[in-house]
DNA sequence: TCTGGGGTCCTAGGACCC
DNA sequence: TCTGGGGTCCTAGGACCC
C-alpha cells in the first residue's frame, strides 16, 4: 500500500440554489432555477432538486425550463455571493490540509495523504469534514474518497446529494464497471455517441478492451480513457500534486445581446467593453497578452473565431480594442450579430522587449489605465469609459494626453 | 429545446526553419 | 526532377467542464 495517495473530492450540492436560500429562506424545498427570468435569453446556472423533478437541469435554455416548470421561482444568478461562499469552503477544506486546490467555484480536491494520525481513517476524516462544512458554512455537499481524483470526482458525484462515498483501494475497477461511460469527466454526448457506436456503453466495457483499440480509434483521448477506466488519473487529468498553482491560460469576456443587432455603433461601443474588462484583468494579474482574439455569432448561431498576434504583448485597453476592432471590421459581414466576444491569450509575464520611444508611450498609458481602474473601483464600472464608448471631448484629452486622465493630483478627495 | 459566460485541452493544416 | 522529415508557431474550430 505504500505510495497511495488519499484524495477527497469535495462537491457543493446545488451550489448557486443553496447559497441564494440563504439570502431568501422563503425558497426553501421550492422549484428554484438560477440563472436568469424565464422569457430571458440564456441558460439554467443551477437548479433546486424540487425543479430537477420536472426535467429542468443545467445549461438548458431559460424558456425551456419555464415550459417544464412554470410554477418554478426564477432567480438572477449574484457571483459575488457564490465567490464569498466559495471562499469560506476553501477555509474549511484548509483546517484538514493545506493541498487544497478549488477545481472551480463549488468543487475542490484535498490531498489527505499522511494525515491518519490526525484526522483518523479516511471515512472518519471524510465525515468530520462533511459536518465542518455544514456547520461553518450552513451549506451541504458531498465527499468521494479515494487514490485519485478521478475516482474521488466520481464516487462524489454517486454520493449526492448530501453524502459521502469512499472507494477503498484496489475496489476502484470494481466501483466504475457498471456506470455508462458518460460519467466519466470528459466524456461528453459527442464522445458517448462515439463509443456507443462501437458498442462501448458501461465503463466496465472499456477496461475489458485492449487499450490499443482504443488508441486506433480514438488517438491519444482514447489511450488516456483506457487509463481512467481502471481509476487511473490519465491525460489532461494527470496534473501534479494537489493544490499545485498553474498559470492562467486566457483572460476573455463575450455578451449576448438581448437581441441580435447589425447596429455598427452598438457593436463597436460594445467591443470597445469588452475590450476594456479584458485588459484590466491583465493589468491586475500583471500580465500581457501576445494575442488577441475576437468571437463572433450570427443570428444562426454560426460562430467565427479571428485572431492576431501581436508585435509586442500588450496589457492595454487601446491595443486590445485596436486589434480587436480591426478584427471585426475584417470579419463583420454586416449580418445582424447575436454575440461578441474578446479573448486574450499567449499571457506572458513581461513585456518583452521594445525600443525606448514604445516604452515611454507604454509606460504613459499603463500608469493612466491604473488611476482609472482605481477610479472606477470607487465610482464604478460606469464612472469612465474609454475608447468608442466615450463621450468625445473626453476622448479628445486622453488621445492628446494621456498623462491628463484623472490620476496623481486629480484625485478627488475620498467619500 | 432555441441554445450564457468563463475557462482548458486537443487537432489539424500551413508557414517557416533546419 | 517530382517531392524528406521534424520541430515550432500561428490560426480556426470543436469538445468538454462548471
Amino acid at each position: 500500500m505504500a505510495g497511495l495517495k488519499t484524495i477527497f473530492h469535495i462537491d457543493m450540492d446545488a451550489f448557486f440554489v443553496s447559497v441564494e436560500e440563504l439570502f431568501d429562506p422563503s425558497l426553501k424545498g421550492k422549484p428554484v432555477v438560477v440563472g436568469g427570468q424565464a422569457n430571458e435569453r440564456g441558460v439554467v446556472s443551477a437548479a433546486s432538486y424540487a425543479a430537477r423533478k420536472y426535467g429542468v437541469h443545467s445549461a438548458m435554455p431559460l424558456r425551456t425550463a419555464y415550459k417544464q416548470c412554470p410554477h418554478a421561482i426564477f432567480v438572477d444568478g449574484h457571483p459575488h455571493r457564490y465567490r464569498e461562499y466559495s471562499g469560506k469552503v476553501f477555509e474549511v477544506l484548509n483546517r484538514f490540509s493545506p493541498r487544497v486546490e478549488m477545481a472551480s467555484i463549488d468543487e475542490a480536491y484535498i490531498d489527505v495523504t499522511g494525515a491518519e494520525r490526525l484526522l483518523g481513517p479516511p471515512l472518519v476524516a471524510a465525515h468530520a469534514l462533511h459536518r465542518a462544512v455544514k456547520r461553518d458554512t450552513d451549506l451541504n455537499c458531498s465527499i468521494g474518497v479515494s487514490t485519485s481524483r478521478l475516482v474521488s470526482k466520481i464516487a462524489s458525484d454517486q454520493a449526492k446529494p448530501n453524502g459521502v462515498l469512499w472507494i477503498m483501494p484496489g475496489m476502484e475497477a470494481r466501483f466504475l464497471a457498471p456506470l455508462d461511460v458518460r460519467k466519466v469527466p470528459g466524456v461528453g454526448k459527442v464522445a458517448e455517441k462515439n463509443l456507443n457506436a462501437v458498442g462501448i456503453r458501461k465503463v466496465g466495457d472499456l477496461a475489458a478492451l485492449d487499450e490499443r483499440f482504443l488508441e486506433q480509434h480514438f488517438g491519444k483521448w482514447g489511450l488516456a480513457l483506457a487509463g481512467k477506466s481502471h481509476g487511473l488519473d490519465a491525460g489532461a487529468w494527470f496534473h501534479g500534486e494537489v493544490g499545485d498553482e498553474t498559470d492562467a491560460k486566457s483572460i476573455s469576456h463575450e455578451h449576448t445581446f438581448n437581441e441580435d443587432t447589425a447596429d455598427a455603433d452598438a457593436l463597436e461601443a460594445m467591443l470597445a467593453r469588452l475590450s476594456g474588462m479584458v485588459a484590466r484583468r491583465l493589468r491586475e494579474s500583471g500580465l500581457f497578452a501576445r494575442t488577441i482574439q475576437l468571437k463572433l455569432r450570427y443570428s444562426d448561431f454560426k460562430t467565427y473565431t479571428r485572431a492576431h498576434t501581436l508585435d509586442h504583448p500588450t496589457q492595454l485597453d487601446i491595443d486590445v480594442l485596436n486589434e480587436s476592432r480591426r478584427l471585426f471590421r475584417r470579419a463583420w459581414t454586416g449580418a445582424p450579430v447575436r454575440l461578441l466576444g474578446v479573448h486574450a491569450g499567449g499571457l506572458q509575464e513581461t513585456e518583452g522587449q521594445m525600443n525606448l520611444l514604445e516604452g515611454e508611450r507604454t509606460e504613459r498609458w499603463r500608469k493612466a489605465l491604473e488611476a482609472v481602474d482605481r477610479m472606477r473601483d470607487k465610482f464604478g464600472e460606469s464612472s469612465l469609459s474609454l475608447g468608442t464608448g466615450m463621450k468625445s471631448r473626453f476622448r479628445e484629452r486622453v488621445h492628446e494626453n494621456p498623462a491628463s486622465l484623472p490620476g496623481k493630483g486629480h484625485r478627488p478627495a475620498k467619500s
